[in-house]
DNA sequence: CTTTATTGTATCGAGTCGATACCTTTTTAA
DNA sequence: TTAAAAAGGTATCGACTCGATACAATAAAG
């Protein structure tokens, strides 16, 4: 649905402009972590959604989709993140057009000390726990809405999501893919995820 | 202060997913919404800035401050949106380094039309009154915290200011630029604000 | 009056990004 | 079963961002 020009309320444009701030200083920070081994902002952001992604949602295309790029960008960003030996790529068993990317040791722990970036890691410390918690249970809420309102994927962890269901042995299965899944994959985030709500 | 990377608490992990999550929207967001137009995210956020700012930080220097970025760069950017006639040079009466930038009423009839955008209209107009002054004071505490943990310039409204004063005929006076402002002036950002905390 | 700092422009190379075309594999429908 | 459509992925092109560097003009400091 889209609302008038007319009627936007004030807290809107307030929200609005906090995030848009906020998106400028995450975007230099990120510049400024990812310079020290040669990385683009974007390339970082790969690195970290493959750091918390699941067996099912580690292809191009997943990726493509959650940074909401086109499939041709995201193909070349992880050809230079291939050859810098921060990824590799496994083929699909079942499907020959999928592959898996895999971060390697050293992505790993590329990701591991940068992110989050020290400009974050600075203020959040600062804050005291109470106000930590509420920051994030506002953002939280305000990126459940933005994903709903405007019918965009979710890619939460298999835990809150509609598929995933506790066997008696108090096991985890996904109803969809139909296969079972351990304490640490329900963690992860799955392209697949719906909402339980 | 640098913390060291083995003490990072879970929610500043999680603020900071958040956070970046909501970064990827808005720009691919941003990024439509000045496709309509020909235009760049990074050329809608000059737009918007100059949009919001007082006539002492107008500047080409100004800009550069407040995106983060290299003066090349926003003096490049710059030259396009001159070009295409949403804003003007005009040279400073009294320092003839300096230029402000004003927006044409083309470009300041574009960003009335462009942001907030469509995406975060569509959200935060579905939120109850309650949640959204939550999510937009826990934004701001967020953004004041991280400046103020790293130093940055804040570029708040002049309201805020410590410089700011009211006389006894009620009228606003800047102590730093020794000049009066108006009830629209202090509404504005101001590249040397500082908070009266 | 000379040095230094500030504001701004111009140019270069590396990289992002969308668009398009193309290939391969899988799925669907006839 | 076979042909058509859909999906995953790569390659290439042009427009643009960005940092770095060099440079010019003005202002401020000594």
């Amino acid at each position: 649905m889209v609302f008038s020009r007319y009627y936007i309320g004030m807290k809107t444009t307030e929200i609005y402009s906090f995030v848009e701030r906020l998106s400028e200083l995450l975007k230099v920070d990120s510049r400024q972590a990812g310079a020290e081994f040669g990385l683009q902002p974007v390339q970082l952001e790969v690195l970290h959604y493959l750091s918390i992604c699941n067996r099912y949602s580690d292809s191009p295309m997943a990726v493509t989709e959650y940074l909401g790029l086109t499939k041709g960008t995201v193909s070349q960003t992880l050809k230079v993140l291939e050859s810098k030996g921060l990824l590799s790529k496994q083929l699909d068993v079942n499907d020959k057009r999928i592959s898996h990317l895999k971060l390697s040791v050293k992505g790993a722990r590329l990701i591991n000390k940068t992110i989050p970036t020290a400009m974050f890691v600075n203020a959040c410390e600062l804050l005291p726990e109470k106000n930590q918690t509420e920051i994030a249970s506002s953002l939280k809420q305000l990126l459940i809405t933005l994903l709903e309102a405007n019918n965009l994927k979710t890619f939460g962890v298999c835990k809150s999501c509609r598929y995933n269901s506790k066997t008696k042995e108090g096991n985890y299965f996904c109803r969809l893919v139909e296969q079972p899944l351990s304490a640490d994959d329900i963690q992860l985030i799955c392209r697949e995820h719906s909402n339980s709500d």
